[in-house]
DNA sequence: CGAAGAAGTGAATCATGATTCACTTCTTAG
DNA sequence: CTAAGAAGTGAATCATGATTCACTTCTTCG
């Protein structure tokens, strides 16, 4: 044999697949999963079709790796909000939220993709994956919250969920479309919501119908 | 001339376009916009393919049409249980918001497909309208009860995105997934959640940082 | 160098699915 | 009944975009 692949080349491999991977994202974040074109790709990635090919068996694989890089970044993100003001646990999870909510708010097209976009079936395996994570995170903060008696008592898993997604679904609205007034003041707003309603004491309905 | 469209033909037509409808909607709850495909419309329509395109001028319409019907379905139900109990604001929100959310969850991609499916840019301009229609509604409910006094003083207009959103999308997770526990728990807690955050008192932080 | 073994290429091929259109089958009114 | 005017049909055509593959260009190492 006269060829052994070499440090060298392994690097620019690396290289070239982290350039497809955060050039994928980049065209997500436009067009979400189905509007990205492996053509387009490997144009803007500086390779030809072909070589995605090398990378990746398919555009399906492709797209689970891109799903995961992007869902590792956010994830990220929140958990060091989280982890920092561990001593106010209703102040980090609004910084928490906050971050969530302004970079949501940044790539929103991103953001459905990642969180709603009706993909191929190993996508979505991913996407479980990831909702797991996140709602754990917060529902360890909640849990938190509550042994500390900064917060009262709730069914941290359910809070959890309810949070993260009045934050993400609430923001769709105010800037996927006319866009017209402060999105801050959306997310400042959204945000006062999710804490009066972890922080409240239960409504008790005068009576109820169904 | 000899012919002449007739009663009899113009009901005719009409229920074949309402047929082709709501069997579209009826697709379209099992794979998005996105999953819609005009031969298969045909078929379980019971038209030829080209029939579909005596109806409506292309793909992109029909879904807007489709988009329509499904919307004002859905608005319907949630003015309606709004406009009972007008005396307890609060009720009659939870209760438009159990409407919303049950229907939701029993609809998962339907909801979906109306609320953040990235479709064509003519279908988007539907849901804007959808959208703002919807927000309305909640909007001048929350107005009614601060008018009445029972609910504090807030923006209304944001208070009833973050409403909508809450729901719309802290039920995705519990229910698109391995929807273990009961749903009907979910809905419960994620309505008890926007009651709190509407009915509490605002929540002031004792320090905040960016 | 030179041969072995990859990696890279991109035009050609395939698959999918929307749209068209020449033709057939009603409907209507005289 | 018949001609005019539609409505309905579905196979053929087009457009789009993923995937393949025969071929070219590195890389490595004896």
């Amino acid at each position: 044999m006269a060829y052994r692949e070499t440090d060298r080349v392994r690097e620019r491999k690396q290289a070239t697949r982290e350039t497809i991977v955060t050039t994928a994202l980049t065209l997500v974040s436009e067009g979400g999963f189905n509007g990205l074109q492996m053509a387009q790709l490997a144009r803007q990635s500086g390779v030809a079709t072909g070589t995605l090919y090398r990378y990746f068996p398919s555009k399906e694989e492709l797209c689970t790796a891109v799903f995961e890089y992007a869902t590792e970044i956010e994830v990220a993100q929140v958990q060091q909000q989280l982890q920092e003001s561990q001593q106010n646990i209703p102040e980090a999870i609004a910084n928490a939220l906050t971050t969530f909510a302004t970079r949501a708010l940044k790539a929103p097209t991103t953001a459905w993709a990642l969180i709603a976009e009706p993909v191929a079936p190993e996508v979505v395996a991913a996407r479980l994956h990831y909702r797991e994570r996140y709602a754990g995170l917060f529902a360890q903060a909640i849990a938190d919250g509550i042994a500390a008696g900064s917060l009262p008592e709730q069914d941290s898993n359910l809070s959890s969920r309810a949070l993260v997604g009045a934050i993400a679904e609430a923001l769709i609205g105010p800037l996927a479309q006319h866009s017209s007034a402060a999105p801050e003041q959306a997310i400042a707003h959204s945000i006062q919501f999710c804490l009066q309603a972890i922080t409240a004491k239960p409504y008790s309905m005068t009576r109820s119908s169904s």
